[in-house]
Parts: C-alpha cells; sequence; structure tokens
DNA sequence: GCCCGGATCTGTACCGATCCGGAAGATACG
DNA sequence: CGTATCTTCCGGATCGGTACAGATCCGGGC
C-alpha cells in the first residue's frame, strides 16, 4: 500500500526539499499543501502532512519564504533611547497597543529597536533588521536612525514627527492643546503661569529654557507647543518671554517634580503650571504636595495626553486629552495601506479636547 | 580615470549584484565590502561604497542576508492576549525592558507577537514569524501558541512558566514569596486571611476559587503561589479551605477591586489579604478606600512583585518583591547564549524578599 | 472517436545574498 | 631569478522556498 515508509530523520533539520523526495513528489507540490491546498488533492496533501509530522518537518522556513515573498511579516518599531522609556510612558504603550492590534489583522508583528541615543549605538542593527516596513516615533529631527530605516525603501510612517518629504504622518493639533490649556489658565484668573516642558532636544538638559533655546527645540511636537501656549499667552496679553519654561531632562514624574521644585523656589512663582505631559504633570503634583502647595488652590496643574493615570491622581488632572489608542491604530491603518501597494496621504492631525477635572481651579483671592 | 558613471538606478530596486556589475567587480566583493572590510582594498572599498551611495543601495538585503546566514536578528515574544495586557502590566514592562537591554547587544530586536487566546486567533503568523529564538512568557500548560514556537527548531526560553522539557526557564520562588506574605500577617495577629489571585485558567473567569478549582490551576505560577501561602497557613494553625481565595478575570487594578469588594462584602470579612501581583493590590486599596476600611488599621493589603507603582500608593504597599528587570536580562541572556551555540540550563529560582512598608500592620485591637 | 476544459502535478527560474576554495598579481626571501 | 607568501578578488555552490508556465490525465460533449 504505501511505500516502506523512509529512515527518521537523517539527523540534521528536514527541509521542504527533502520531504519531497522522500515522498517523491516536487517541491512545489510540498509547498503547495501549505501555502495553497487548492492546488493539489486532498488526499496527496494529507499525506505530505502526515509524513511531514512524522518527519518532524513544520513548515516552509519563514526566512526562505521571506526572501521569495518579499515580506517576513513584521513591522519594525523605532523607540527612542532604549525600550524602557517607550515602555514606562502610558502614551507611547497605548500607541503600541493600537499599533499591535491593527497590525495584527494581517498577521503582522512588531519589532521593537531602539534607536540609538547620542550616536553611541550601532545603525547597523536597524539597517540589517528584516522588517515590511518602519514605523518611526518621537525621533528628533536628524536623528540617524532615520536614515537608516528609510536605506532600504520599505513603507514608513510616522507618529508625530519627524516629519520627512514623502512620509505619511499621524499627528494632532499640538499648538491648539496648548492653547486651550493656556486659555483655561487665563480664564481662571491666572497671570502667572510657567511651563514644564519635556526635553527640547536630545541632551538630556535639565532647567530654564530660553526663548535661543525654545526656537532651537529638536522636537517638532515640542516646539509647537510652544508656540501654541505662547500665541495664547500672548493673545491674554501676557509677555511670553516672561513665562519661565522649565525644561526636564526625560519625560517621566522624577523628571516633573524636579522641575517643579525649581519653578516653585524661586520669588514669584507661579500660579499655574501647564505640563507638556501628564508624566510631567504628576510630578508636578508630586512637587506640589512636597513644597505644601495645594492643588488647585494655591496651584493649578495642568497636562498632556490624558493618559490613564490622568483620572486617578489625587486630585484628578486636568488635560488635554488626544487620542491615543486611535493614533497607533490610525498609524497600522497606514501601514496596512502602504504594504498593500495603496497610495495615501497624511490624514489631518487629529483635533484634541481639554478635560477639565480637579486639578485647575480659580486663583486664589489673596496674596500666598 | 574613473569609467564613465552608469545611469541613474533603471527604476528597480538597486541589488547588491546590479552593483557589482556596474562595477565590474564580483557580488563576492561587494559583499564583502559591506561585512569584511578587511577582505579588500581601501580603495576599492571606498569606490565601491561611493558608487552604492550614487546608485541608491543601502546595503544587503537583510532577508536574503537573514536566510544564508541563518540569522534574521530577532528575538521572538509571546505575550499573552494581546499585547496591551503585557504593555499595562508593569511587571511585564520591565521583564521585557531587561530582556531587550540584554539582547541588544547583540544587535537583536524584540518581534512581539500575541499569542491568541481562547483558540480565536490564528497560529500562522506565529509558526511563520522570522525570528532566530523564541521567548514564551506567563503561557498555560499546552497552550496551542508555544507548539507553534517550537515548531522550528530554533531555542526557546520561557519565563515563569509554561515547564517544556529540555528547555531553560527562568523563574521565581513563588511559593516562598506568598509563604512568608501569609507568614508577615499572622506574624501580625491575623487569622482572617484572604486570598485575592490572578486568573488561575485562561477562561475569564471570577469570584471564588474552591479547592477543586485550585487545584486545577492552570498557571503553574500561581499554582504555586497557591500552594505556599497554603502551606504557610497551615503551618500557622489555619485551616486553609477556610480561608477565600477569589479568583480575578484578569490582572487590572479594577479586577482587583472588584475582587476585594466582594471578599469585604461578607459576613465575616477578612482582616488581611494577601494580593498576586501589586496591580491586583492596587485595586485592593482602591477598593478598601472606597468601602471605607481603613489601610493598614482595619484592613492589611500585601501586593507581589514589587512594581515600581508599590513605592507610591496610600499607604505604600507592603510586597514581595522579585527582580523583575533581572529576569529578563537573565531570560535574555540564555538566549544569547543558545544562539551562540553553547549548552544552558535553568539557573536556580530567584530568591523573593518580603518588602514592609506601610499597607500591613497589626490586627486592630477590638471588633469593627 | 476526437477535441476540450478542468484538476493535478512537475520543472525551472528566480529571490538576494554569503561562504569557501582557489587563481592572479605583488612582495619578500634566499 | 625561482619560489614561498601575502593580498585581493573571483566563481561557483548554496541557503530554502515560491511563482509561473506548462505537461499529464481524465471525463464529457458532439
Amino acid at each position: 500500500m504505501s511505500k516502506a515508509l523512509g529512515p527518521r530523520p537523517p539527523g540534521g533539520r528536514v527541509t521542504l526539499l527533502a520531504l519531497a523526495r522522500d515522498l517523491g513528489v516536487s517541491r512545489a507540490t510540498v509547498s503547495n499543501a501549505y501555502n495553497r491546498p487548492d492546488q493539489l488533492s486532498a488526499g496527496l496533501r494529507a499525506r505530505i502532512l502526515g509524513r511531514a509530522a512524522e518527519l518532524g518537518f513544520s513548515g516552509p522556513d519563514p526566512i526562505a519564504r521571506g526572501l521569495r515573498r518579499g515580506r517576513v511579516g513584521a513591522v519594525g518599531v523605532l523607540v527612542d533611547e532604549g525600550l524602557s522609556y517607550a515602555f514606562s510612558d502610558p502614551t507611547a504603550v497605548l500607541f503600541l497597543d493600537g499599533l499591535a492590534r491593527e497590525v495584527q489583522a494581517d498577521g503582522l508583528g512588531l519589532l521593537l529597536h531602539a534607536a540609538p541615543g547620542g550616536g553611541g549605538g550601532e545603525l547597523g542593527p536597524i539597517r540589517n533588521a528584516a522588517v515590511d516596513a518602519w514605523v518611526l516615533q518621537s525621533l528628533p529631527e536628524g536623528h540617524p536612525a532615520v536614515a537608516a530605516a528609510q536605506a532600504h525603501g520599505r513603507p514608513v510612517v510616522v507618529l508625530d514627527q519627524p516629519a520627512l518629504p514623502g512620509v505619511p504622518l499621524v499627528g494632532i493639533d499640538d499648538a491648539a492643546g496648548t492653547a486651550a490649556a493656556v486659555r483655561h489658565l487665563v480664564g481662571l484668573g491666572h497671570r502667572r503661569l510657567a511651563v514644564l516642558s519635556t526635553p527640547l532636544r536630545a541632551d538630556r538638559a535639565e532647567g530654564p529654557a530660553d526663548l535661543d533655546r525654545q526656537r532651537r527645540a529638536g522636537y517638532q511636537v515640542v516646539a509647537r507647543r510652544l508656540a501654541g501656549a505662547a500665541s495664547a499667552a500672548t493673545d491674554a496679553g501676557l509677555d511670553w518671554a516672561g513665562v519661565p519654561v522649565l525644561e526636564c531632562a526625560a519625560n517621566d514624574p522624577d523628571a516633573g517634580a524636579r522641575g517643579t521644585a525649581r519653578l516653585l523656589d524661586t520669588a514669584d512663582p507661579p500660579t499655574a503650571i501647564v505640563a507638556f505631559s501628564d508624566q510631567l504633570a504628576l510630578g508636578a503634583l508630586r512637587a506640589a504636595a512636597a513644597a505644601g502647595r495645594e492643588v488647585p488652590g494655591q496651584l493649578s496643574v495642568i497636562g498632556f495626553d490624558d493618559s490613564p493615570t490622568a483620572r486617578s491622581t489625587v486630585p484628578p488632572l486636568t488635560t488635554v486629552a488626544q487620542p491615543l489608542l486611535d493614533r497607533g491604530q490610525d498609524v497600522g491603518s497606514l501601514v496596512r495601506a502602504l504594504l498593500a501597494g495603496k497610495q495615501v496621504t497624511s490624514p489631518a492631525p487629529y483635533a484634541v479636547r481639554l478635560v477639565v477635572r480637579g486639578s485647575t481651579g480659580p486663583v486664589e483671592p489673596a496674596g500666598g
């Protein structure tokens, strides 16, 4: 009936060709057994799959298939300065979640690579990464990793920045966000504002950022947020040059707390702080508590992002909400479209929305 | 001097072969220009790289190189039920961070794939993923994705579970952890304990888990934690069967809060709760506050993991600390060793350490 | 009985590189 | 000046599959 069963796998790995020979069929047929069941009879297919199981052949080699098909089923994601940061920031996490959820529909996985910070790291791993497309996120203009990712000419999609010619970008209306925040505070009577900013450049500087440094912001998102705040402040009759902008060295609560402490420890401390991220705002709340300033009684704090934690701070954080998960999905669907060969354009920047919770309030009647 | 420059790239992508022909050298030489600079003269190398830039050839194709070299520079990571969970749990995040940090040294990236939950998803993407090794994490025994990951015979390393024959595993002494927690509480005078457990099986059940369900725990980590708690409780003269074990449907604060509410809403509520994760403990604190129970005055809560947030809860969380980042790095170095062809064995389970903070205290003198 | 279309399966040409042994030319040495 | 030794570079062979264009076989229609 059946031919005498061949011996067990000789030792090495079993390949599709070996299986084909063992069965006396062509490699194409074995390949079809896996990839196009309709191209061969059910009986033969069963025989192939059966013998494959016996021999320990578990389907075509993914890499070889990748070469031939030109697809490996992976979307590269470049994250700034090590994955720890990307993971610790809820904003980035939600983005990745949305992205993963979307590309998963096409069976794609996410290949995370760190964008080497400060020129220290190697670009090789990025240039040599086997991916079908790249997603860039929060990299400063002109970061070398960007070129590395673009090198092989595969589709690229950008979140927030950097802006790249011909590359679709998903972003939000940053300027409108901070402008709304400033207007909200001004409307509550505040005149002494301060800005708690995420890093302007990748040099880990911490401290007051003068107008010159503001102008030279490497992160465009931050530049736009500054511009929005400045514009709204000016419209309200404030002198922007007099509004302290404190740049934090990192986007985490600790840095935010340090920055806030510096802002408060001045002769003429602000009555309201506009933080450029909820992470920083969290730190601001902490520092305020440590300094004995009541929020919002003596100090108003407003965040940016509306990350999940904003809801459960004490007091709950007033913040500028952006659709974190949606942006990830949008990027994902752009990637899918590009991989499907479609032409795409950047969607319009998302509108943002001010969510008023408990961390902002009217300026205190009397002087402190 | 130099030959007349050839025309611009005709249109399609430039391949190594095309570049070689254009320059009149062999493909091997071009390849060497990129991969083994010492194999050709500096002059020729410069000429090759120069012309490559002109033609828009940006190095050998990663996938083809992957096929030939048998390496693609990616470590697959299988995460349970969608990436959102993996990302939202600080425990998993720190693990991934440690892992990424370690494998990065070899230029490897992390390819995240979701392990389809409940048989709904496809295994194809996993079987066809182009990776050099797989890392499995927190998957219940016998999950189909495990076989899919093992199919191609590439190295596999497991964190916590599932235990697989011949596969190195990194884990902690779970039983000792919960045992220490129980002893701590008993030492404070507590006799009415309750356990707030992460899911026992992947069926999203929520509610009291009787002894039978406890025995059938699919997640071995949880089984061990239950065993440790049971053993310590018995040693202290308590009847384990009388200790309520409430299984949460997910490992997040919301589920923990729901579970705690149920535990507290009984005729004979516990005076102390042992949560199997900090995430759940967070929820417990929330639920306790909502129910008007003071912590630790009226209710002691103890967590597990010592995640970063444990430090900043109110009150700070007493918890069983495990070296989250280190475990990731350990898994990473095992992966590296395996890829280097070395023989490895599972390291001994990490010892855990009880960190006493403010969420546990002596049982209240009088009855409530 | 002959021609035709569909179902099956095969052969061959890639996909785009890397590796290994060896050939040419240059240099060194006795 | 002949030979040993590098230094450089070249030619297959190979990695493991997939796509596409046939070749075969078979039952049916006329």
